[in-house]
DNA sequence: TGCCTTCGTGAACAACGTTCACGGAACCGG
DNA sequence: CCGGTTCCGTGAACGTTGTTCACGAAGGCA
């Protein structure tokens, strides 16, 4: 077998080992001697594949990204071209969708639980990859879409920056919700919440 | 010296240093030994004082809380008694008491970031003590002052709920934005988009 | 004062991520 | 197919953690 292969099938392997792991038990429960063990390998041989743990955990948590996009697409129908005016009809339907996209967020995070909180628990010593940004840009335009629909009039960076805004009121309130800090609500009544809360969002800014 | 006021004054200084450097330095920062040399004592006296370093880290945590509703008392003026309906204006200014804690939250996270992200970044192992919970409830009470008068309808759990899901939303604003995660926004830009998010969300709240 | 309790001491322990000299396997020119 | 070179996995070892514990000293009381 050739090296690079090797390589490669080593790589993997550790991916899937620790997306396990941290599926069943945390972040915290992935330890490089646990999954040197399981993977069959060397404790030194994870450092050949990965700079450190934290570029793995990096990995996983890209696969976390895909997953969720595959649900979010689930829960949002192909929005309608933006073509000039909206209609109170249209606006009504991007403001649900805001509330869609919501609920769907948090369903993941209550289906994914130590996935969804590997994406956030892990401390960033330096900067995020490029690989990794792009993603997470790319997964903001399905906030960025409805809300053309219900503020024609911003600029794409202002857009975005409401779009970073909206996502980041509702992980709060998924985080605080979910995560036992502060208080720990069953998923219906956190569900209720956000659709109060993201629903009036929606009011207020269409009308503002 | 007595024994009693021996320990005590440990204890003073345990916090007190464990403050100091929690606030310089962030929590990362806090090492048993370096703490223990810092005061001037043996590495396990730290754990006569304190059952663990998780326990001297609540106690700073609530030093934090004090200083924070010290910094939000000054940002809300004597709220009105809410008697009776509101009227128009008393809601207008209700709304604008939820966007100044809001942009108070902000302003103070700015201005202690390690400290802030302290009372965060904190793993919970085991559950919160209650005399942390309580000073958790007594801080809620300033949102819910005005959120009395914007929904007078709700009932006592409903707007304590509400309350926790506006801060929840708000935490996110600043938790996301501040942090060196997912965007790095500096505090004007930032202070516009709690302006804009959390007027809206007032704004919707009312008509709803 | 003398005994007993009580408490601080710091070496020791367990667990962690990461490194590194060594030994063996993969590659490649002859 | 062979021998030298290069590269790579190995796992013992290192440097840090938080936490514990037998011991020795110091306070408390008769």
């Amino acid at each position: 077998m050739r090296n690079e292969d090797r390589r490669d099938r080593l790589r993997m392997a550790l991916i899937d080992a620790a997306e396990a792991t941290i599926a069943a038990d945390g972040l915290a429960a992935l330890k490089a001697r646990d999954l040197a063990k399981e993977v069959g390998c060397a404790l030194g041989a994870i450092y050949t594949a990965f700079p450190d743990l934290d570029a793995l955990i990096l990995t996983v948590n890209l696969r976390t990204l895909a997953l969720f996009e595959r649900a979010i697409t689930e829960v949002t129908i192909a929005p309608p071209p933006p073509t000039g005016a909206a209609s109170p009809a249209e606006r009504a339907a991007a403001a649900d969708t805001l509330v869609r996209l919501a609920v769907g967020y948090l369903h993941f995070a209550a289906e994914n639980p130590a996935r969804w909180r590997a994406l956030f628990q892990h401390r960033i010593t330096q900067a995020l990859p490029d690989w990794y940004l792009v993603e997470q840009v790319r997964l903001f335009r399905y906030i960025e879409t409805p809300l053309q629909v219900l503020r024609p009039g911003l600029g794409d960076r202002e857009r975005a920056l409401l779009a970073r805004s909206l996502f980041s009121a509702t992980h709060g309130l998924v985080s605080l919700g979910l995560d036992e800090k502060l208080m720990v609500l069953s998923e219906p009544v956190l569900r209720g919440q956000i659709e109060i809360v993201v629903g009036a969002l929606g009011r207020g800014l269409a009308e503002g």
